[in-house]
DNA sequence: TCGTATAGATCTACAGTGTAGAGCGTGTCG
DNA sequence: CGACACGCTCTACACTGTAGATCTATACGA
């Protein structure tokens, strides 16, 4: 029984029961062991939940970074679509993500990855950390609202969204009214962001 | 004593010691009242957590949006700002944002705002709700890091966190290191990226 | 004026949380 | 063999959200 049999342990339950019922009891007892055993390994529940970031990260950053010989604009997406896989492997755990900064050599090695996309399509150096960071927190965000249902509000159900303000106080709702109600493809709106932030940074090349 | 004092107490009390403070009986206890007699005006803990939401909304909102006659770049231009002292007013009840999806009317009503903003700036109509999405996930994500400390992993101590990785590992940290020790000012970066992004609603226009 | 109904707040209790501190058993070294 | 150290367990404490029963004060009809 080590550290990461812990984190494995605390990263399934969360999987499969949500982050909340990550308790230092129920841990404990997937890896068949009292609580307060796990204590010399994890320092204590909000390390606990630290680890769980690194886990994460150490999960899917190889599968984006070991690909060589492709264009910065395809090293980019496959950091996009390997946030919100991320997020949809670990729905409830990837909030964490947003919570404390991620100081691991993954993280760094992640974000290093994202800055020699950057230097590659020609931005000056003064602006790839501000765009790496625009870059990723849309991504991250994105995931974020869509694991928490924060973009669903109106696919239930429109209509009612609508009702609930007073009439006319929503004038663009009603125009929009025949968008609203379709349904999203959220694939494919992820991927025309991601294209229009490319573009973006394309423009940032003087 | 009815649910908006509820609310208000919570709030402060969020602002005060955090979010993890507000306890039921924390929270009654400042409304001069035992814990369960919250019951029938919140319903449980996390509907005083939704509860929240709204009253954060509308407590910005109207500042946001009770200004007429300036362009669409402006009004986007205050949402953006909005989200970010919203997030500086309450650091550790922002989070909840990102949670569910706000449906009460005063959210819709700020959507609206938003979708009428790209309506003028001229983007067609099946493109809005994308964009607003982007937009506004941008902003929430941006300003959640913000408070939560994602982005100030460098600003303490950059050498270490290069450190940590192994020498050569991380290129691109070393060719910009110069830029990387430099402290940021989040505020103009935060500009910068809402320009960009304006840019960007610019040329969906067709 | 009295009795009763009703709504609101309270009290008690329960199962669960994170974790400090003491106690225990086992294995390794002198 | 004795002593130590390490890993784990046990117990205990203060705290959480909230179900259920109880109390109390106010309003209303007779």
């Amino acid at each position: 029984m080590n550290r990461t049999a812990i984190l494995d342990a605390a990263l399934r339950l969360a999987d499969e029961r949500g982050l909340a019922a990550v308790s230092m009891r129920a841990v404990a007892t997937r890896v068949g062991v009292t609580p307060m055993a796990l204590y010399p390994y994890v320092g204590s529940k909000g390390e606990l939940l630290d680890g769980l970031v690194d886990r994460m990260l150490g999960e899917y950053l190889p599968e984006s970074l070991m690909v060589a010989g492709i264009g910065w604009p395809d090293r980019l997406r496959r950091v996009a679509s390997g946030a919100r896989d991320m997020a949809r492997r670990h729905p409830t755990a990837f909030t964490l993500l947003f919570d404390r900064p991620a100081v691991t050599s993954d993280a760094v090695r992640l974000v290093d990855f994202v800055y020699q996309a950057l230097l590659d399509a020609g931005v000056p150096d003064a602006q790839v950390p501000r765009l790496e960071r625009l870059f990723t927190t849309f991504c991250l965000g994105y995931a974020l609202s869509e694991v928490n249902g924060r973009f669903s509000a109106g696919t239930v159900d429109p209509r009612g969204r609508r009702a609930q303000a007073a009439p006319g106080s929503v004038p663009a709702h009603l125009r929009l009214a025949a968008y609203l109600d379709e349904a999203v493809d959220w694939d494919s709106e992820f991927e025309a962001d991601v294209e229009d932030l490319l573009a973006l940074i394309a423009r940032a090349t003087v």
